[in-house]
DNA sequence: GAAAATGCTATAATAGACTATAGCACATGG
DNA sequence: CCATGTGCTATAGTCTATTATAGCATTTTC
């Protein structure tokens, strides 16, 4: 929209619309990313040391991991544990209030799932996916 | 991952679990992105035409607006109406398979609202988001 | 009938996400 | 006491998403 002197037009947009976009966005930065799922399943499904977590998924890299847990833990989805007396040993754990995170994974799974389907019936190439 | 010759370990990942990571990020691959939540949310309150779209959107560029939009299309949650006897009037709308996606869109926007609050609680200065 | 609006698309540049590679400090096992 | 494992992080490169800029063919407005 820096196209073409377009700036002084009036925004149709409404504050709570922006708001509402606001925070979907929020969520979405939480959520996107090619490891973020990953690891909460992972953690999900009871790993919790940090070369476990790096070997159940697939083509992660340790770069990735580290600093995607790190974003995580900072945005409270998971915890880190360091036994003081046990040093570098360390243990990653989803928090309880990842678990509101849950209804939302759950509803991207079904929804991923039968839109895969949608679009392989409408357009046997595959396209957009 | 291809750090360190670990390349051997076995993975500890159910094929259940590849399938649901697959299909949360299909979602996500439609759902993500800066400008696709805008343009839903546009569309929603009854934006149809091309520029009009792109004044209720501030910040966005005609060739992301391009772009989105068809790859929308092909993913069935927008339809192109071309009016012949008028060409070049043209009709965005939603579809009914958009509607779909609702209750994901209300869950991220209600999701996304809550964590900005837990976050600013948590760590005053606003990190991670 | 000139100026502005509409509906775009092409191209190049930049920013951000992700990958590849290397390495360090400590710990445990044989 | 040396190899291997753990828990990382730093750096540089690549690849993808997004932006910036320009422009074109048509249509409506004044």
């Amino acid at each position: 929209m820096v196209d073409e002197e377009n700036k002084e037009k009036p925004y149709i947009c409404t504050v709570k619309n922006q708001e509402e976009i606001k925070y979907a966005q929020d969520a979405l930065y939480v959520l996107s990313g090619k490891w973020r799922m990953p690891i909460i399943i992972a953690l999900y499904n009871g790993l919790r040391r940090y070369r476990d977590i790096a070997r159940s998924i697939p083509g992660i890299t340790f770069t990735m991991l580290s600093k995607d847990l790190q974003l995580m833990e900072l945005n409270k989805l998971i915890i880190r544990i360091e036994d003081p007396d046990f040093p570098k040993t360390v243990e990653y754990m989803l928090t309880d209030y990842c678990k509101s995170l849950y209804p939302i994974v759950e509803n991207l799974i079904d929804w991923g799932k039968q839109h895969r389907q949608v679009i392989r019936m409408v357009n046997p190439p595959e396209i957009g996916i």
